[in-house]
DNA sequence: GCAGACATGACATCATTGTTGTCATGTCTG
DNA sequence: CAGACATGACAACAATGATGTCATGTCTGC
């Protein structure tokens, strides 16, 4: 049983069903406004972190930039966002969330913070914070193997 | 901070990229015997819990029966799943890992495992233990949203 | 028993999305 | 200045989750 080994595994074979029914949940919520769970991710970040290219929200999603460039031309196409020039680079074009967009995440964050607060109510906040630790390190891990290969 | 909404939402932040790059791990590896991702999942479930139903396997994975259907064909073709009469239905067939299916699964997760056995070296084992308290319990509860909207 | 509800396998179709490739153009480094 | 590289804009493809249909088998309540 003090095989981390088999213990990180069980981590990973819990992770998958987590990340699949979570994404169902959150998408019945963003159905109504017209976003998908991509396009929500890459609004998270530009309202978290302000303007940014289409690369550099590839990189900190782990994606291909071909594929949020598609989210962030929907996001343009819905008012969410919308790309200012970059005065350094010509061509490399600066992605920014629009105040309806900004205004629009907020709501959605809230509302997912609301359900979020009435879940896992048998865990401290000390443990949530642990299996938040023991995720960024595996995870960290595990890229670092992605990326080697 | 001991806001248990806003801990639990950074979990599942964490939890997304970890799947992507965990999934390009081990497709990588089993690109090599033919399998995908979701073939293993299923390979899985037979080798630990016996010759199961299409249903039961996809309840168990929370799937819809027919996407596990196809990942049983495949199997099948493969010759890493059989299957077998069921004595007590007739319509309902028990799907079993065959000796070279279950063979196969053994050498992939003894990769698998050492592998991980050498990730995440700051964690000791009661944090990990931790982990999989606070992800099972998430899960639990996103499940029981998920399937009641 | 029987009738209707339900489960199962075998199709089929579709949308999302991650992956990969190409190309013209702009930027940066040596 | 020249070659390497980054970026946006396509395009095409594959895996997979979602959904629907239908014939056939099973089960439940009457």
């Amino acid at each position: 049983m003090s095989d981390r080994g088999a213990m990180l595994y069980e981590v990973l074979r819990h992770v998958r069903p987590l990340v699949l029914n979570s994404a169902r949940v959150v998408e019945a919520s963003l159905r109504g406004d017209g976003l998908s769970v991509g396009m929500r991710a890459v609004l998270e970040i530009l309202a978290g972190h302000g303007p940014m290219t289409v690369p550099d929200i590839a990189d900190r999603l782990d994606l291909a930039r071909q594929g949020i460039q598609r989210h962030v031309n929907d996001l343009i196409a819905l008012g969410c966002v919308e790309p200012r020039s970059n005065p350094a680079h010509r061509r490399s074009v600066l992605i920014a969330a629009t105040p309806a967009g900004s205004e629009l995440f907020a709501r959605i964050r809230t509302g997912e913070l609301d359900r979020l607060g009435r879940m896992a109510p048998g865990c401290t906040d000390e443990e949530i914070a642990t299996a938040l630790r023991v995720l960024g390190a595996l995870n960290r891990d595990v890229r670092a193997e992605a990326r080697s290969a």
